[in-house]
RNA sequence: GCCCCUGUAGCUCAGCUGGAUAGAGCGGCUGCCUUCUAAGCAGCGGGCCGCAGGUUCGAGUCCUGCCGGGGGCGCCA
């Protein structure tokens, strides 16, 4: 059996198609007293007939069986109907959901192969507070894409090729490869990276032998490349920290860098020039696309090759374009990618799609997110103008976590109140950052993150840790409950709401997955929450008046535990056990 | 100048693709721990949905024009 919902509608979906073929029931939830949902097609369907909106409405309502499925139909003079579900209906619903060990949501009936581009942070610079928008969310987009069935293959596009190499190598030679490389592991990247700049700033002789360095670099010669490899591997250890900081599930295996596509530019420039796209300007070969002009109003090229023969990274993002759509022969490409870049994609986009790598333009989505901005929603910096270290924002998220906990929790022991602190800390964080719209801009602050009120990731995990502690107290285990067929009882309006709001599940997953929004996820999640911890106020679960309401009531726990720890490890943020 | 994103309570945000009296959290005020974790719950107050037109039975949502914020616009990535 499906959600009530889909139930409702695919019942009122005939009826509606007698009077006006096509036309949509418009079931929506009801927000008011004693109603679960609305039905609001009436009006329209109304419209076109030429009749009373009202008149439609009870029309509809004769549907074949609605009365067996609601307990309360009403229509009302604009011809709105309000409808109350039966509690039996609820109570069958939920009874599927909890013999489902995937809690009702279905696996998708195509499994595609999705390449998600995600996290990409440049080798020898430090990751800042925008890099965690896009690790979080596209980690968040593949948990929730294997989930679904479909094969996920993830590509950390990390920045590890580019003429900036040239200043970096040399800077490393100048430094010693011992003491550079030890800079680097430990994390001092922006150090490294500030003193090269500074030493090539300052050096004409520095700038030549960089130059040259850039030209080794490319011609493959031996030295250089162990050197440039030293770079990039102290680099990526580094990120490997992060992201086990973090919670990601990106490894070394992902990393699919600048450097990767290098060897398929001559080969993508070409392609395009055999189909006519390429254009000789000013030296530079480009690719004009209809639509796109510059300030002047003239048409806006796309600059595979710049006139001193190197390629940008218009170049590499159309490799990207070519390589996952042939050789990996992906059915969607995501680029979890910030939204400053919106019209360099769609222009790699649209090449791509003239080009004939891109089968259709839905295919490629640009999953953009808005800049990350401080608690003075100014651009977030210190107040010297440096961004953020990315971990030292986790680090203090973890700290003020780690003092909250041992305040609260001074009965666990020193260990657990350790994995507790970064459950807590990192969870906020992610939390703080998948909850809001992706495409606003986000303000950081630390301090509303980590209050653990409202929406939040520590709220979400509070609650589900009061669902376990019903079970420690009584020395159940919570997974006896859930896989099994149940029947529960709903007597109570805060019984019925949960149970009402745990078969939402599969539709909450279905909305925030098919417009890449974890936001609609974490709003379910916290609502669901909202709704356990009133029931939990209202209903006692062990102090039930009879066996058959609590085991009833054990089974609401039980599932609204799954549901929360479910929906959190979809958002790659950490259930603890106790708080 | 053109293009993209954005504007909802004092603050931070939802608003399910056009539905009824626009919802949460924080902050403020009032209650609630001898009963499964009070990192909680129940309640009160708080709004010209940036402004002005338009589309229609009906607009926070769609269209146009302004205003304010952010970003982008030929060889940086």
């Amino acid at each position: 059996m499906a959600a009530p919902e889909q139930i409702l509608t695919s019942l009122l979906k005939p009826a509606f198609d007698r009077l006006v073929p096509g036309a949509d029931p418009m079931l929506r939830p009801s927000s008011r007293e004693g109603f679960d949902f609305q039905v609001n097609g009436a009006m329209a369907a109304a419209k076109k007939l030429g009749r009373s909106p009202a008149d439609v409405a009870a029309d509809v309502v004769r549907a074949e069986g609605l009365g067996s499925l609601c307990s309360r139909v009403e229509v009302t003079p604009q011809g709105f109907v309000n409808l109350r579900l039966a509690d039996d209906l609820i109570v069958a619903c939920l009874g599927d959901v909890a013999a489902d060990a995937r809690l009702g949501v279905a696996p998708a009936s195509a499994s595609l192969k999705v390449v998600v581009d995600y996290s990409a942070p440049n080798v020898a610079k430090e990751m800042h507070a925008g890099h965690l928008r896009t690790t979080v969310i596209g980690d968040c987009l593949c948990r929730m894409l294997v989930f679904a069935g479909h094969h996920v293959i993830r590509e950390n596009h990390v920045g590890d090729w580019g003429t900036q190499f040239g200043m970096l190598i040399e800077h490393l030679v100048d430094v010693g490869e011992t003491s550079g490389a030890h800079e680097l592991s430990v994390g001092d990247l922006d150090g490294f990276y500030r003193q090269a700049r500074a030493a090539f700033d300052a050096s004409p002789e520095m700038q030549e032998r960089s130059r040259r360095r850039v030209v080794a670099l490319q011609s493959g010669d031996p030295d250089t490349l162990r050197l440039w490899r030293i770079l990039v591997e102290e680099s990526l250890r580094y990120f490997d920290e992060v992201y086990d900081k973090l919670g990601v599930e990106l490894t070394r295996d992902d990393v699919v860098g600048e450097s990767f596509y290098n060897p398929m530019l001559d080969e993508v420039v070409a392609q395009l020039d055999s189909k006519g796209l390429l254009v000789d300007s000013d030296g530079a070969k480009c690719v004009f696309v209809e639509g796109w002009t510059t300030r002047e109003g003239t048409p806006l090229p796309l600059i595979v090759r710049k006139s001193d023969g190197g390629y940008g990274y218009a170049a590499t993002d159309l490799a990207t374009l070519w390589d996952r759509f042939g050789r990996l022969g992906a059915d969607i490409a995501l680029y979890v990618v910030g939204a400053p870049q919106a019209q360099h994609l769609a222009m790699c986009f649209d090449v791509a799609l003239k080009a004939g790598w891109l089968p259709s333009p839905e295919r490629a989505v640009h999953v953009s997110f808005g800049s990350v901005l401080g608690p003075d929603r100014k651009m977030f910096k210190t107040r010297a103008g440096k961004t953020f270290k990315l971990v030292d924002l986790l680090d203090e998220a973890v700290e003020r976590a780690r003092a909250a906990v041992s305040s609260r929790s001074a009965e666990l022991d020193v260990d657990e109140r350790e994995d507790l602190a970064r459950a807590i800390g990192i969870g906020a964080v992610k939390y703080s950052d998948l909850s809001t719209d992706r495409a606003r801009d986000y303000v950081f602050d630390l301090d509303r993150m980590i209050s653990f009120d409202g929406n939040t990731g520590p709220y979400l995990q509070y609650a589900r840790v009061r669902c376990l502690s019903i079970f420690r107290r009584a020395g159940l285990d919570p997974a006896d409950f859930v896989g099994v067929p149940v029947e529960v009882g709903v007597g109570e309006p805060a019984e019925r709401a949960l149970a009402l709001a745990l078969t939402g599940f599969s539709s909450a997953f279905a909305s925030a997955i098919e417009t890449w929004s974890p936001h609609k996820l974490c709003a379910y999640l916290y609502d669901l929450a909202v709704v356990f911890t009133s029931f939990f106020e209202a209903c006692p679960v062990l102090k039930a008046p009879d066996e058959t309401t609590m085991r009833s009531r054990l089974t609401l726990c039980a599932l609204t535990a799954a549901v929360l720890g479910q929906g959190l490890e979809l958002l790659g943020i950490d259930s603890p056990e106790r708080m």
